[in-house]
DNA sequence: CGGCAAATTGAACAGAGTCAAAACCAGTGG
DNA sequence: CCACTGGTTTTGACTCTGTTCAATTTGCCG
């Protein structure tokens, strides 16, 4: 059930055979959402985690005129709100894009976590510090680069993390977003992002459609984004 | 030393005589840096986080062709660094933008707090997280908010965390920054800043001259922001 | 007093938004 | 089986926010 978790926890450090066993006794109830339909609302108290075990979901923030930034995506193996943990309540709303499956995981398991387990506490530290990597690259994104740039940076991101859990190989994957959720991601309107897909189609890098990114070229596409995965910490520490 | 460190954890969360001895106990060497100085190259081991003492620095991430973004700013009282604590190389620079002085925290020192402190350990977590809101809180205003909205947004965010450690009050408060380096944080060219500037100026919200942001309307400064302070998470937590 | 970075202002330009209309496509019900 | 519906995609024309380029002014500091 958290083999994607486990590949993507393990695409950055060790996690012994003890340390398994304890993720897999911090998991409680399996749940699934529609599409579109809103998981965790800005501001409620919260006493779980939610690991997402199918489907993508994304962090957004409403404005007052009715628009929405997304702030990250999340795809299979992410937990959508470990830093809940921490916060006990969002500053941001988590909603699904596609039909989704995840698992809660009680607070008070990650309480135990913390204290029986300093190794995986930061292994799991790290892991919220690596959603504020990602969002420290689309603050770049947003603030200085094109809106060419920053469509091929979200599909060269998504490559790579959809990679790690085994969901995107050279030739491309499945993404069941609409044109105006990519523009909700990237700050562009529906129309600006038709444009720019239609663009980097034409320039022969990538291709979207009917749900799916095939990519063209991948070196042509990255050079356009300006894209290096540094930030998504790629290589493994020893323990 | 650290008072300021310890107003701003407890104006979250409860810190006890002998968590508040053992911050002290992981404190090392003393170090200042002149205005300008780049203190942490994005990619360089690190085995110590960084507690900012006094002055203002940025997180920043540059681009391929001089363009910069500043995804952060500290204030005295942050930890710089404290991922990199999880991260052992940062995806980005920090850089010092008033001359500073800061105290470094061995890693190895932390691991002990991990280890001995579980509720410490959690409102340091905390504290990661905290850079992720404001990380987001840009994010929304790099993708959504108009010129002017950012910059007021700005000196709203600031007048709130400089308040926290006593830095700000309802006048105003010290500001040491250039207009080229207010634009890299909202990524405005310092032409538009200034034309923000002027515009914030004459509507009567807030004056910024001479390294100094005097308020002089902050409510109306809010509404032109849409500010609203949650993303900064000033209730205190029970224990 | 001179030098130089920072701030300021104006004018032309461009990337992305807005508005509007048409084409496409999947699901629904007669 | 096919017309109808509503959401999504696509395209064109016009507008506007913020950029670029260029020149001038201000202010600090040796």
């Amino acid at each position: 059930m958290i083999e994607k978790h486990l590949l993507k926890l393990r695409a950055r450090d060790e996690i012994g055979e003890a340390e398994e066993a304890a993720i897999r006794g911090t998991l409680g109830v399996v749940k699934t959402f529609p599409a579109d339909k809103v998981v965790i609302r800005a501001g409620e108290d919260l006493t779980y985690s939610t690991l997402l075990l199918e489907g993508m979901m994304c962090r957004f923030k409403d404005l007052r005129d009715g628009e929405r930034q997304i702030t990250e995506l999340h795809v299979a193996g992410d937990f959508l709100d470990l830093h809940s943990f921490t916060l006990k309540h969002l500053d941001h709303g988590i909603m699904a894009l596609t039909p989704c499956k995840v698992v809660l995981v009680p607070h008070e398991q990650l309480t135990r976590i913390t204290e029986e387990f300093p190794h995986l506490t930061r292994i799991y530290w790290f892991s919220t510090n690596l959603d504020a990597c990602i969002h420290r690259e689309w603050e770049v994104s947003l603030g200085r680069r094109s809106g060419l740039a920053r469509t091929a940076h979200l599909f060269c991101e998504l490559r790579v993390r959809l990679g790690i859990v085994g969901l995107a190989d050279d030739k491309g994957y499945e993404l069941q977003l609409t044109q105006s959720e990519l523009g909700e991601c990237l700050a562009l309107t529906p129309v600006h992002v038709n444009r720019m897909l239609r663009e980097l189609r034409e320039r022969g890098l990538v291709e979207f459609r009917g749900g799916r990114v095939s990519i063209l070229d991948y070196e042509g596409l990255q050079r356009v984004a300006e894209f290096d995965p540094a930030y998504l910490y790629l290589e493994r520490r020893a323990r």
